[in-house]
Parts: C-alpha cells; structure tokens; sequence
DNA sequence: GATGAATGAGCTTTCATTCAT
DNA sequence: GATGAATGAAAGCTCATTCAT
C-alpha cells in the first residue's frame, strides 16, 4: 500500500558513487555528495544499505559479480586452449574498458585496505576461469612452463595498466591494436 | 615548506605515512595516525608541512625523485636497443620491488584525483627513457612496428601487476621468472 | 487529534511505547520502534496522533486517568480518616503495582522536562484525594500538625520507592508487608 | 610542553551536563549544547570521552562515588543503632539536597535502561551502610522484624520523593520539619 | 623548535515526519 | 484509512589544523 521499495535506486546511488570515485577519488566519497548527484535523499541511502562502508562494499560486490558474469564464459575444454584464453581475454578486456570507472573503483577498492577486507580468496574467481585454462595450456605443452602467477600476470597486467592510462589520457587502443597487443601476448607464453 | 633541517624526522614522517598507506589505504591517512606512528607530534608534523596535501604530495614528489634515480641510468643510445631496455626494465623491476608500500603509495597517489593534481605531464619522466628507448627499437625496425603506448605498457603492465600481488599474497618472482618474464614480454614486441 | 476510532489501535500503540519505556527508558522512545512493536504503521500511528510529544502527551493523560479512577475512590468525608487514608494509600499501592510500566512512565514523564508541560497543578488532582484526607486527619487532630506536603511525602514516597525496586529486581512486598508497611507510616505521622 | 591536559574541563562537562537535564529532561541532553553551556569546544568533548554513552556513564559513576563519599561515614558499629541511623539518614538526605540536581540526574539514568547498563548490584553499595544498620536494629531488636527492603523503603522513599518535589515546585523542608520528619520515619519502624 | 591539548568545520548517521500508493 | 518508503533537519562524531606551553 506505501510505495513499494525502489529497487533502481541502488543502480543510481552505485553509479553516483563510481562517479564520485572517478572525480575526487576514493578518500572523496561524502554521502552526501552521492545523494546530491543521484538525486536521492541521504536518508534514502541508509534505507538500502546500513552505513558507508557498507555501500562501497556492496558496489564492490556488485562490480566483481557483474565481472564475473562478463567473464564466466562457459568454456568447453575440449576446444583449443589458446582459443579459450582469447575468448576470456577479450572479455575481460571488454569488460574492463566498458565501464572504465567501475573498473577505477574496483582497483581502488582492493588497493585500500581501509575497510572490512571482503576481498578473500575467492575473489581471484573472477580470474579463476582464465587461469583453468592457462594451466591447461601449460599442461598440454603449448604455453611455457612457467608459473601460472606469471603467466596470468603477463596476460592481464597490460590490460589494468592500459585502463588506468585510459582513465588519466583517455587512452585507448584500437580494436586493432587490441588484436594485436593480444597475439604478443599470447605469443609471448607460448611454446 | 619543509624546513630543510631535520632530515631523519621527514623520513620517519614518510616512513610512517607509507605504513599507513599500506595498512589502511590511501583514503585512510590520517594524520594524527602518522604522528603516532612516527613517534612525532602532529604539530611538529606542521612544521615541516604546510599541511596534509602537501605532505602526501611532498612525498610524492620524494619517490618519484627516488624512482627517477632508480631508473635514469645513463643511456648509451648507441648501445643496443635491446639491451638498453632490458637493463631500464629490470632497473625499475627492483625499484618497486626493493620498496613495494612506496609503489602501493605511487599508484594509489596517481589514482587518487584527490588533490591538487600535482601529477602532470612530466610524471611521466620517470618512465621517458624506456619510452625513448621503445621508440627507438621500432625505429630501428627491431620491435614491432605498434603504438609507443601499447609496447610501453606490455612491458611495464606485468611489472605492476605482479607488485600489486606481492602486496597481497606475498607471491613474488624468483630472480630466474624475472628473466624469464622479462625475455618473454620482450620476445612479445620484437619483430 | 485522535480518530475516535479504532482504540484497540490506541491501546496497542501505548502499549509499545509503555513497553518501549521500560526496556529502553523515556529518551529510547523511538516511533519507529514503537510502530515495530505493536505492529501498526508508522503512518498510521500519524493518523491517531498529531506527533510524538501528541502520543507522549496523550499516554501521560490516559495513564493519569487510570490512575484517577483508581484511586478516585467515592470518599464519604464523615468516615474515620484513619480508614479513608487507608484506602486511598491502598488503591494507589494496588494501581501503582498492577501496572508497574505505566508508573514507570508516569515518573519519567513528570522528570522529564522535555516535552510541552501539560504537567500542571492539577496533574497533583491524582493525589489531591489523599492530600485532603491527610488535612482532615490534621484538623481533626488526629495526625500530627506537620506540613501536608511532608505527610504527603511519608505516606507515598515508599510507595514509589518500593515501585522503583520492584522494577529492577522484582522485590514486591507480600500483602502481609504491604499491610504491615501501611501500618508503619500511618502511625508514624499519627498524633 | 604543550599544554598540560586539563581535567578541570571535565567538572564543566559534567555540570554543563547536569543543567542541561534539569532543565530539558534526560532525553535532551545533547552534546553540541553541553559544549555551548560548558564553554567547551564538542571536539574537546571527545576528547576526554570517548562518545556521549561514556560521558553520560561517567557521570552517573561520579555522581555515585559522591554520594557514596557523603554517606560513608565512619561507622563505629558499637554505637547506638538509632543514632547511627539517624547519622546517615540525615547525611543522605543533605547529600541529595546538596545537589539536587545530581540526584535528578541520578534518578532519571538508574530509570533509563536505556545505556549500557553500568547499574550493577554494588550500585546498591551506596545505601549498603544504612543497610547493615537497619539489620543491625533488626537483631538488637530495637526495630520491627521487617524486611531489610521494606525498613530501607520506608526510611529512604521520603527523601526521594521530597527532592521530586523540591525539583518541581522548590518545596523543602526547613530543618526543623527534617527533624521531625525523621523522628516520624523512625519511631514507625522502632518496636 | 617541539609538543599535544584544543578547536570546530564538515562528515556520518538517525529519526520524526511526510507522502505516494 | 492504512501502509511503509522516502525525506532532510538535526544530532553524533572525526580529524585537519591551530595555539598555548
């Protein structure tokens, strides 16, 4: 009979906030700031979620999830493994350059210890996929024998380093060069 | 307005400011914190800093200047692209190693548009020479013919990656992986 | 503004605030907590009641109604004081005991300058009963001559007393006691 | 060198506290005020409470060792029950009078259970002596062979139940009706 | 210079009250 | 009427900065 609870609220104070993160910077997250942009009530935002660190927390749940999702093909291991790896690349490389800002918040997020450390193990799940199929590589013989951190590292750390200067310079490579960087990379851990 | 004096309380005011940093996250520096930590009292904190930004930015300015140092090796540009880069490489490979809460501060400051942005163009310095020697190898057709931006950060993304890992699960290569990532992120962009 | 309507509504919603006042004390009265627990909307408890002083207000004059009528005995001034001081100090013993919460609230409210006074002279009218009883005694040279507020004082201050304990550790006097305490105090102030 | 803590700041905090009950009830206490009435700046507050839970607890424990102070007197349990009765009775009821609005204070925080409950047995440690008295009596036989509850009732209700009303309508005994008012409470409980 | 107690602007959070359903 | 989501004024609390010693 009251007006049923909004759930789209949540949707606008999340990108308030990623908004907020990509202006001031994590230390810039005022409440009241993100009840101003997002146009809802600062009593609003306690409705949905129980105090400040609960909201970021929450976001940060939401944006692993959602990376999650983007990356959590389903993979047949019977195709070809430098095919998988490509597959869940690109994904992950789409993934992280179509919300560019999640993709700031996320890594500032894990970068402050400063709140109640939700990040545990399982957090390396929304990379567990792309790791699965490295070693698969590595066992079938076709990637080096390295170690997995460092092939994983290799593969993944140009992305971040290529969001981060998208984020600053605006940045970004072509889909062309996208393909390219890919097959170095690639190349580059196999056998 | 560092009073150029007392050298050895700048340091332990930086030093405790890098805990911080590390412990909590860059949204958590506090500065009565850093005085406790420090063993310096918070208002002799303000003598040697106008106040919190430019004692973030000081230090910024401080491992930047040490990581120029770090990294600025005299280049012989006759000298083989290649090596130029591999010694530039594994040059910054330890800087951020030798002090990973320096990095983890490093990033988080770049990351943080927090404050007065102090982080312009020639940020980038520290970075030039691999740059300039990047150019240079695909000028002289050794590397790949592909944008200045993407070979630099194929070369430097791991780096940082694997630092950001460091920090969490302590995984850190061996002196062996290190080459041999080094040689495979390398053999990646050579033509 | 009480909709004369629904008072089983009315009833439930000082029943949780009764409730409320005794697990959290006066200044834990929260009107959504009181809406919690007597399961009525906290719209609606807006519909019965202008504010929360309104409720706070109303509670107070039900509860001093109650305990009008209960001691609001039909006093025939030609009986022996002596017996009609008895039974006024009884039906107040037995009013105060039977509902030890809404006592409870009764003295918090009447220690709590916060809320608009409505807590007038003849907010005294609950007990003006026993005051003029107590004058007849004195006159009639039964009682001692001391100042009707200190005789007032003896006969009623161990009532509340007793109610204060009764409240926290469930000490109540038995009826014997109850009898025998009456005992006591009348002849104390008797001549 | 800076400097020196100053602990006089609590006695203002404390008694800016206590006006601010008296005059707006338990529930008005707020801590902006108390720093306005107090002089004192809300951070300073904090400073020497750790929130508004602690500063109202300690209060409530300093005003208890207070009142313990006045009452514990030396008690040379060979003297004469009465007289030692009499002694602290009296000593209590200048103790509260002293101070009403400490007793105010005292009274509304046992009645809210709102806080952390601090109010523990040894609370009743303050009345202990006149206690151990009355039971004293009780054996000598000099007092009626009541509960210690119902004795300790009798003689300490009065006097509460008069500062209520000194608090409300500034009515006090003179010292002459305290007297009297004693002999009433005691001959009602002597055999 | 050095210290840390004191300050108060500004942020977080609560809760009485309103209002769309 | 009844409901409870939404609101925002006002209270609680923190922390960068100042200032007395």
């Amino acid at each position: 009979m009251a007006r049923e609870k909004d759930y789209s609220k949540i949707d606008k104070i999340f990108e308030a906030t990623l908004r907020l993160v990509y202006e001031k910077g994590f230390a810039g997250i005022k409440l009241t700031e993100v009840a101003r942009l997002s146009g809802i009530a600062i009593g609003t935002i306690y409705l949905y979620f129980k105090d400040k660190d609960d909201l970021i927390n929450q976001l940060y749940q939401y944006i692993k999830r959602k990376k999650k999702q983007d990356v959590n093909i389903d993979l047949d291991l019977n195709r070809h493994s430098e095919e998988l790896i490509k597959e869940l690349w690109m994904a992950y490389y789409e993934s992280v350059f179509n919300d560019l800002k999640a993709a700031d918040f996320f890594y500032q997020y894990q970068q402050s210890n400063a709140l109640v450390k939700l990040i545990n193990e399982n957090d390396a799940f929304v990379f567990a996929n792309l790791r699965r199929v490295l070693s698969k590589g590595v066992m079938e013989g076709r990637l080096k024998n390295m170690d997995e951190d460092i092939l994983y590292t290799i593969m993944i750390g140009p992305i971040h380093e290529m969001a981060k200067q998208a984020l600053k310079n605006n940045f970004k490579a072509t889909s062309e060069e996208k393909e390219e960087m890919f097959n170095c990379l690639l190349s580059s851990i196999k056998n």
